[in-house]
DNA sequence: CGCATTTGACCCGCGC
DNA sequence: GCGCGGGTCAAATGCG
C-alpha cells in the first residue's frame, strides 16, 4: 500500500507478467487491432467447441479476420484457460430458463436447446453449483488489480506444506455469495494462487463506476455496497518475505494467467477470465447479452444503461467476472486519457487504480469473455 | 462512528 | 473414533 505511493502514476498490474506465449499473444494483438470493431470476442475465445456460433451480422470480410481471431484466441486459451468451455456456458444458460432466454432472444448466437427444459430454481441450482477455478498470477511488483468486484477479507489461515498464508475473501455485496481465496505460490514468491469460488450476481464494481461517468456522484448509490472503499488491503496476503503485499481486498491481481488445475474438487469450474497485456478477457456470454458487458467494450451503451438502471444492476445468473490487466510494459494504462468509452480518468467514487475497467479505450486490443459457470 | 481487517477459536470433512 | 487440516466465525482492533 504504502510502496504504492511511490508510484502513484503507475497502475500496480502493469507490473504483471504474461504467463503465457508472448508471440501469440502478439498475434492475437495485432489480430484485434486490425478490426477493433468485431463484436465477437469472448463468443470465440470460450469456444474451441462452439460449433453452433454462427457470426451473423458480420461482414464476410470481418468474419475472415474474426475467424481468424477466433482461432488465435482458442489457440491462446487453450494455454491459459482451465475454465469451463461455451457448452458449459450454454447449459448454464439453459438452466436459467426463461429468464435468461428472454436475455438472449435474438441477439444471440447461441442456441439454446428447448428441448430439454428445465425447471430452474435459483436458489436450489446456484446452492448446488460448485463454481471453483484457480488461476495463477504472476506479479512482478507489488500490485494490486481488479477483477471489478470488491472484496471483504473474512480469514486467513497458514496453510500445511506452505510458508504463505491462505486469505480468504467474500464478495461484499450481500446477494452475492462469491468468494475468493489467495495465496502466494511456494515456489514461485511472485506468484499468487486465486481460487475463485461461486457466482457473483451483480454487475462488477467498475461496471458502476463508468455508469456514473455520466451523472456523477448520484448514480454511484446505484452499487449494491455504498462506497467502493477499493483500497489495497495491505496484507491480502501477509508475506513475511516480501515487503510487497500484492494482493488487494478488492481485486485479484489480474494478470498473467495461467492454468492451474481448476476446481479439483470437482471437476468442473467456474471458469474465469484472463486478460492481459492490454487484453480483457471477460463475459463469457458476449452476444448473449448486451448489459452484461463492462469495461468500456460495448457498442451499445444506450442499452447497457438502460438495463442498469432497470435491473438495479443485479444480473441473476451471468457473472461477469473479470480480470484484467494491462500491459505489463505497455502504457495501456495511460490510455485513459484517451477517452475511454465514456469512462473517467480517474474513478469517481474511487481512489484507487483497482477499478482498472475505466482505463480501456476502444482501441485497445482485448479478449472478452465471461464466465458463467455451473456445473451439475 | 462505521466499516474493514486481523486473528484465535470453532466447526467440519476426510483420511487413517 | 481420532487427529489433522482447511474453511468460517466473530470479537478485537485499526483506520478514515
Amino acid at each position: 500500500m504504502e510502496e504504492m505511493g511511490e508510484e502513484s502514476s503507475r497502475y500496480p498490474w502493469q507490473d504483471y507478467d504474461l504467463g503465457f506465449g508472448e508471440e501469440l499473444m502478439r498475434e492475437l494483438l495485432d489480430q484485434t487491432t486490425t478490426a477493433p470493431s468485431a463484436t465477437p470476442t469472448a463468443a470465440g475465445a470460450a469456444s474451441a467447441d462452439n460449433s453452433s456460433s454462427s457470426d451473423k451480422g458480420i461482414g464476410d470480410e470481418e468474419e475472415g479476420a474474426v475467424g481468424r481471431r477466433e482461432s488465435m484466441v482458442n489457440r491462446l486459451m487453450s494455454t491459459v484457460y482451465s475454465g469451463p468451455t461455451l457448452s458449459d456456458i450454454e447449459s448454464a444458460l439453459s438452466f436459467t430458463g426463461a429468464g435468461a432466454g428472454d436475455l438472449l432472444d435474438g441477439r444471440s448466437k447461441y442456441h439454446y436447446s428447448p428441448s430439454s427444459p428445465v425447471v430452474f430454481s435459483p436458489e436450489k441450482v446456484l446452492g448446488k453449483m460448485e463454481n471453483k477455478y484457480t488461476m495463477k498470477i504472476k506479479s512482478c511488483g507489488n500490485g494490486l488489480a481488479d477483477d471489478g468486484y470488491k472484496w471483504r477479507k473474512y480469514g486467513q489461515k497458514a496453510i500445511k506444506n506452505s510458508p504463505n498464508p491462505r486469505s480468504y475473501y467474500r464478495c461484499t455485496n450481500p446477494r452475492c455469495n462469491a468468494k475468493k481465496q489467495v495465496e502466494r505460490a511456494v515456489d514461485e514468491p511472485d506468484t499468487l494462487v486465486v481460487t475463485y469460488e461461486g457466482l457473483h450476481l451483480h454487475y462488477t464494481y467498475s461496471h458502476f463506476l463508468q455508469q456514473q461517468t455520466t451523472p456523477p456522484p448520484a448514480a454511484a448509490a446505484a452499487s449494491s455496497s455504498k462506497k467502493p472503499k477499493l483500497h489495497p488491503a495491505a496484507g491480502a496476503i501477509t508475506d513475511s518475505h516480501h515487503g510487497s503485499t500484492p494482493v488487494a481486498t478488492t481485486s485479484p491481481p489480474s494478470a498473467a494467467v495461467v492454468p492451474a488445475g481448476a476446481g479439483d474438487s470437482s471437476g468442473d469450474s467456474g471458469g474465469n477470465v484472463i486478460a492481459d497485456a492490454g487484453f480483457l478477457l471477460e463475459h463469457a456470454v458476449p452476444n448473449c447479452s448486451p448489459y452484461v458487458f463492462d469495461g468500456g467494450l460495448f457498442g451499445e451503451a444506450g442499452e447497457e444503461r438502460r438495463m442498469t438502471s432497470d435491473a438495479g444492476g443485479l444480473l441473476e445468473d451471468m457473472v461477469p467476472l473479470m480480470v484484467r490487466r494491462p500491459s505489463c510494459n505497455s502504457a495501456a494504462t495511460t490510455a485513459s486519457s484517451s477517452t475511454t468509452v465514456g469512462s473517467p480518468a480517474a474513478p469517481v467514487s474511487s481512489p484507487s487504480p483497482s477499478t482498472s475497467s475505466v482505463s480501456w479505450t476502444p482501441a485497445s486490443p482485448y479478449i472478452d469473455m465471461a464466465i458463467l459457470s455451473n456445473i451439475f
